[in-house]
DNA sequence: GCCAACGTTGGC
DNA sequence: GCCAACGTTGGC
């Protein structure tokens, strides 16, 4: 039995790696490595899946925003950035017998029409529950709802028409 | 640049 | 196991 496709959300600050690089990768692709944190390790080992769409969000950038989605190419596998010292996320206690870090590869799929800001999701109906929104919430890869994604691909459709969204401040 | 929130480390 | 100190994230 196949496993419904599931959403995700990264972030990457666009000085480090933006959304631009990913799609100027080689087939548009990369492998989302140097993540360090045990949380979001747990869900890149055992939970993104092949085929799983996912949110590429610039964080601590100008503007932080949704830039657009890609997909998860391949599961979970080791990350051997951590195993060499030259690496900018190596840590000397991953070893490669006992990994503590892994990384799936992620695959450049479309750019929004244009990117939806942090400021233009907060106050959205529907994503009152969404993880990026909530505060403190540092975590850099976050699962999110089919509903939420629903809102936002809609949300997305709405801004491509030239549409704004939220309330009218005057 | 500031600072709140969070995760990790290490002494006890 | 507790918790203070510290480092990092990330919005503003």
């Amino acid at each position: 039995m196949t496993r419904p496709r599931q959403y995700w959300l990264v972030k990457s600050e666009a000085d480090s790696f933006s959304w631009n690089d990913l799609w100027t990768s080689p087939a548009r692709t990369t492998h989302w490595d140097g993540v360090r944190n045990y949380q979001a390790r747990n869900m890149l080992r055992d939970e993104l899946r092949k085929g799983d769409l996912v949110l590429f969000y610039h964080s601590s950038s100008e503007p932080n925003a949704i830039m657009g989605i890609c997909e998860v190419v391949r599961d979970g596998y080791p990350d051997f950035t951590a195993f060499d010292p030259r690496e900018e996320h190596f840590d000397p206690r991953s070893d490669a017998d006992q990994p503590t870090w892994y990384m799936v590869d992620v695959k450049a799929v479309r750019p929004f029409a244009r990117p939806i800001t942090l400021s233009e999701l907060r106050g959205v109906p529907g994503l009152e529950q969404m993880t990026l929104l909530q505060k403190g919430s540092r975590l850099s890869v976050q699962p999110v709802r089919k509903g939420e994604w629903a809102v936002i691909e809609k949300l997305e459709r709405q801004l491509a028409k030239g549409q704004t969204v939220g309330k009218v401040v005057r």
